[in-house]
DNA sequence: ATCAAAACAAACATTTTCGAACATTAATTT
DNA sequence: AAATTAATGTTCGAAAATGTTTGTTTTGAT
């Protein structure tokens, strides 16, 4: 079972340094080469990394290697893993609705080769993303553009919602708990997801366990309005018995 | 595997400082002036920067944005002629529609210093340009996404298009001629341009010269629709005089 | 306009890394 | 315990990255 840590010290030394070697894995652990590039292989497979001569550098599906400043996002990784887990749940031949939001950006890269698949999203970056692989169909919101979050909302927007019905629903939110729900910021951008949801049949949250038990200001949906929440692995485990407790469908990344 | 780490040292340094010279690359990694030089060479090859003597500079912005397969393309200048031309003729306060195509998107840039401007936009690539600016409202038409041209269009696009009044439209197309009028490759994408144009106090048309006297599939409009021709200064003088005495108000970038 | 220094690039040499195919050794299942 | 599967090791030719040499081009100062 030296493999997953292994796995794990790549991970762990990309996230500090950026880069790992295929001999630092062989000191590291004892290994030859080729296991060490069968690991780095795998990895890559999955996306966690891109290979290069002699190793790997983290991967960033999205900001393509060269993005502007190479600011760290917070929970990056959880992010990665969220996304990655959620796209398990799409299969060929759907339609799903993707909602904006950091998280749910990160689950483009995972359905590049899923056939037949239809997406429709309101968020800016999820569609740009997607009109990469042309497979994908891609239906894009209209209405009015909200900068900071690069999502569309308003009543156009819900107006053009109404008028769709997916099978599965991934969304986002600023907040969730088991007392008031879910919650965000403004109430604007939460109707769409909202419409979106109601026609779904399955819906989906996806929160990094950041957001868990945390409360933003506008209410806008139950939790119970969800079929399954998709964290990361840093949720609280009283927390996570809480909710389990209350039959909400947790799935940890 | 230093040379994905080179290459992303050289491209965080350009964003950084908009220029990186050969010397930089050889003191950081202790690599020969060959390497550092293949490095930009490759880079540049890719389109993600330009080759200097001693170093290199970054490419446009833009073009990095969908680039993954980037085609340099050809009238390049040209086309940022144009746009620069356009742009000048947006006023503050003023609402206006971009149309979708790649000449269209070099008039953004150009728009960024603009108060209270409103921009109607089926091209997801103008879209989130000017989602960088957040003094420009920016409303998105919905509808389906067509890949090659990262363009909106069908049904939902032109429903939501006549709801929609602005003061100048600038539209594009694949070929105008004094006989034919305007023409494109689709017939689908050029619906959202008509709606627009026609509601549109003036209508201008841009496009570089290479489109002049060339005609594609579709005819989807009258010269006679368009209020002015903006196009670059490599239209053959007779061309132009030609469609001086037709009365086209045609303006050279 | 001329010249020297710096930058460049083609061709070839060297080193390093890869990876396919097959062998071997755990680990799991039956 | 035998059979199956997963993980790791070994070998070796191919491919990639980098270095070296050498002659050409560009640049900038005179």
């Amino acid at each position: 079972m030296n493999k997953k840590v292994r796995e794990k010290f790549i991970m762990d030394t990309l996230y500090k340094k950026g880069k790992i070697s295929v001999n630092q894995i062989i000191e590291k652990f004892n290994v030859t080469s080729m296991t060490a590039r069968r690991d780095i292989a795998k990895l890559a497979e999955e996306g966690y990394l891109i290979r290069t001569h002699g190793g790997a550098i983290l991967a960033d599906p999205l900001e393509n290697m060269f993005s502007f400043a190479t600011r760290i996002e917070a929970n990056k990784k959880h992010k990665i893993d969220i996304g990655r887990k959620a796209a398990k749940f799409v299969r060929d031949n759907e339609s799903i609705y993707i909602d904006s939001g950091t998280t749910l950006i990160r689950m483009c890269p995972f359905l590049k080769d899923r056939k037949g698949l239809t997406v429709i999203t309101n968020s800016l970056p999820a569609a740009s993303e997607l009109s990469n692989y042309s497979n994908i169909r891609v239906t894009i919101l209209g209405g009015d553009i909200i900068h900071e979050r690069r999502s569309i909302y308003g009543h156009t927007a819900v107006e053009q919602a109404k008028k769709y019905s997916v099978k599965k629903a991934f969304i986002g939110t600023d907040g969730v708990s088991l007392k008031n729900g879910l919650t965000a910021y403004g109430n604007n951008e939460s109707q769409v997801s909202n419409v979106m949801a109601s026609s779904a049949n399955e819906v989906f949250l996806l929160c990094d366990s950041s957001k868990i038990e945390h409360d933003s200001t506008f209410k806008f949906a139950e939790l119970s309005s969800i079929d399954y929440l998709i964290t990361d692995s840093g949720i609280d485990k009283k927390i996570l018995q809480k909710y389990k407790k209350n039959k909400v469908n947790i799935i940890i990344a």
